[in-house]
DNA sequence: CTGTGTGCAAACTCTTTGCATAAGT
DNA sequence: ACTTATGCAAAGAGTTTGCACACAG
């Protein structure tokens, strides 16, 4: 008997059509079981395989691509050769903490870009992305 | 007898301390010749063999990632596993045109993000990326 | 000359794929 | 049963590295 979450990690599974079956049911579980999230493929594999879930590396891709394509994810660009992903797939931006290779989303409601121009003759905005990149303050250079 | 551009490629290279070579002057001189680019290490390289400029990929790596950390370019985070530079190193963001892997600078100058917070204890901001991901128009879904 | 840069091919990392086996409905 | 998902290991893309040769100062 859980509080808020009304649909659980089965049905959000099924409302996208995507097969319940044990590896992906542990995944969605362990991603959408306590608030935000932000990981890589290799992380979340690596926690799975902690917790005693058998599920492959490959599988882990699978699925999050899966997922992201049904919705229930969201890609983030932070680096090249490093796919971060993120359970919370409204608007929103984040910090990036260098060095340490984390994403924070920035907690405010009211963040927005100003002036932005329109987009060139029959395009349309897809997403916008902010990432605010933080680092250790240093002394003085 | 050129305009506006008063350092020549070479300048620019001794400036940074770093060896103007037959590869890296041919390379600036693709890169800061005019206007601002945005490509990837292999664009450039295809670019380079195609005028002729012999010169290998691992060299466009090592001198695009000096470029880098000479200030004299800029890496920007778009999708995973594909690096994109930028010639344009002052503050400003971009389009990304989806589909078409293309970069293209907002050239507004009063853009701006509104309400961003502090960043947490000790840490600072190293940079700020835009990036609004744009796509052809769909008739409607 | 002397030290740094270059090119090549091999190594590496992250990610995807092919195919036989296992699981879901 | 029938179909789709999984796991493994191998393949693939992009990027990096090690070392002998070449070039700039």
């Amino acid at each position: 008997m859980r509080e808020k979450v009304p649909d659980s990690p089965i049905e959000r599974l099924r409302m996208t059509g995507l097969r319940p079956t044990r590896q992906r049911v542990a995944l969605a579980d362990l991603l959408f079981g306590r608030g935000d999230r932000h990981f890589t493929a290799e992380m979340l594999h690596a926690e799975a395989i902690g917790r005693g879930i058998p599920v492959s590396l490959a599988t882990v891709y699978n699925t999050l691509h899966q997922f992201v394509e049904a919705g229930l994810l969201r890609e983030v660009a932070v680096e090249s050769s490093r796919t971060y992903f993120d359970t919370k797939t409204s608007s929103h931006f984040h910090f990036f903490i260098e060095g340490e290779g984390t994403l924070v989303d920035i907690d405010v409601p009211d963040l927005t870009v100003e002036n932005l121009p329109e987009p060139p003759e029959g395009m349309e905005i897809t997403r916008i992305d902010v990432l605010v990149r933080i680092a250790p303050k240093r002394e003085r250079l």
